[in-house]
RNA sequence: GUGGGUAUGGCACAGUUGGUUAGCGCGCCAGAUUGUGGCUCUGGAGGUCGUGGGUUCGAAUCCCACUAUCCACCCCA
């Protein structure tokens, strides 16, 4: 296939087939939001490039690489959104979503751009469901998030997930933390791998995240930062363990997990699976207590998550049976003039909510009754010359023998009796 | 951006140390006494073997480059 007549590489088509499972995860996403008293909102696909230059983090790998910008013909400077939650709250803002009463819950469902090599479960267009819950200060936050997420794929049936949490402290124990880690990862600066000597200084907290074997020992001995959190943050982390705990959500306190995305505040979680090789993360989410603020509105707490449907679709497919609706019949006829019967009983059955299909070919009758074996409908028959005269139809069932006689002129009423039986 | 694997009809694949008109399965279309599906049988359509160069009497097969794709690093969902 010639390059010019293919997707963009890192994209995804996603084929009648394909949406099936799509559509049914969308359902379950929105059927568990809503249960939880969430809304759904939706942001513009680009915005201003700023925005995510200082939401996201202006060194991140996401705003020093991985943008898809631009400048439109004004010269301003845009850029496909990375992520949603830069833009959910710069919305919440905009449209003064946050002075009306509190707490605001809002998912959303959005297509995000990332300019990374392709893998297993990372793509450059990619899908996310996600939540943000904004005004509560508390930890019971961070557990009605984790909840819902857990909720939603317990009702999925995801299997071997585990739900990993840690906290990152606030800005003003982090930056202890920091420091001693700094100071801890320096001994070893000449034995650790070529990225971590770079992580050194950039983001030191990714030290933490290594995969590499001959930086495992000296991650084992490093300061923990649970270790080193202020009273406040500690005890917000203990009473979201409690929660959890009362609730039989199974987790795992997990000190190496820190997130690539700046305006994370205490409280940090993943839900990883073993099944997906190296992009194992499926949810992730945490506490962003101070990006509103830093966004020029009042100080407003945060939390929110995002599942990853791609590598959801990656887990499942093949693994559930979806039932789709099926037609419940096919109306086929012989020539011209049956065809414009048929138009008008396929008219009358939709018009009663009645899946129909037609014969959209001239094919044979022959060729007609297996299209209607094909696409698996309940009931079909076909309308001609005989049918016409005699002013009614058989209508076969295609899975019994059964037969019924159906008049023409009444066809939609006598046949919806049919289908109640 | 770095490293490794792969590239043959719609899909999944075969193709032996380079040797005639490139094959199989599934799918698709059409027939098997004239207007009725599923099973079976028969026939048919559909491929410049990813693209461009090179070696050779001869390349799907060997060499080079490019592109795409997959896996991994990085990063993240």
């Amino acid at each position: 296939m010639k390059t010019i007549y293919s997707a963009p590489r890192g994209t995804n088509d996603i084929l009648p087939e394909d949406y099936k499972i799509w559509q049914y995860i969308i359902d379950i996403a929105i059927e568990n939001s809503e249960k939880f008293g969430f809304f759904r909102m939706q942001t513009p696909t680009f915005e201003n490039i700023e925005l995510f230059k200082r939401s996201v983090g202006d060194g991140t790998d996401i705003v020093q690489k991985e943008m898809f910008s631009f400048k439109d013909s004004k010269g301003r400077h845009l850029a496909l959104r990375p992520e949603g939650t830069a833009a959910i709250v710069r919305a919440t803002i905009q449209h003064g979503l946050l002075n009306s009463s509190l707490p605001l819950k809002i998912f959303y469902i959005m297509n995000f751009f990332r300019n990374e090599r392709p893998q297993t479960g990372r793509y450059k267009e990619f899908y996310q469901f996600g939540v943000e819950l904004f005004g509560a200060y508390s930890a019971i936050a961070e557990f009605e998030i984790i909840s819902l997420a857990y909720s939603f794929l317990n009702e999925l049936n995801v299997k071997d997930t585990n739900l990993n949490i840690n906290s990152i402290g606030c800005q003003d124990c982090r930056k202890n933390y920091v420091y001693s880690l700094t100071k801890y990862f320096e001994k070893y600066k000449e034995k650790i791998c070529e990225n971590c000597k770079n992580r050194l200084y950039n983001n030191p907290l990714r030290l933490l995240d290594c995969k590499e074997k001959q930086c495992e020992e000296f991650k084992l001995n490093a300061p923990n930062i649970l270790n080193y959190v202020c009273a406040d943050c500690k005890t917000h982390f203990n009473t979201l363990c409690n929660f959890l705990n009362l609730n039989n959500i199974p987790y795992s306190v997990n000190p190496y997990i820190v997130r690539g995305l700046d305006y994370y505040t205490k409280t940090v979680f993943e839900f990883v699976t073993n099944n997906l090789g190296a992009q194992n993360a499926i949810c992730g989410g945490g506490r962003y207590d101070d990006l509103i603020q830093k966004l020029g509105a009042p100080s407003t707490p945060a939390v929110g998550f995002g599942v990853g449907l791609n590598r959801l679709i990656l887990l499942l497919k093949n693994k559930i049976k979806i039932n789709y609706k099926i037609p419940h019949i096919y109306v086929g006829a012989t020539d011209e003039e049956a065809l414009y019967k048929a138009s008008v009983i396929a008219t009358n059955l939709r018009a009663r909510n009645i899946i129909t299909q037609t014969d959209l070919m001239s094919r044979s009758v022959k060729s007609q009754m297996k299209y209607a074996n094909r696409i698996k409908a309940m009931f079909s028959c076909i309308i001609g010359k005989n049918e016409l005269t005699k002013n009614s139809v058989n209508v076969k069932s295609m899975s019994g023998e059964e037969n019924f006689n159906i008049s023409i002129q009444n066809f939609a009423e006598e046949f919806e009796r049919i289908l109640k039986n």
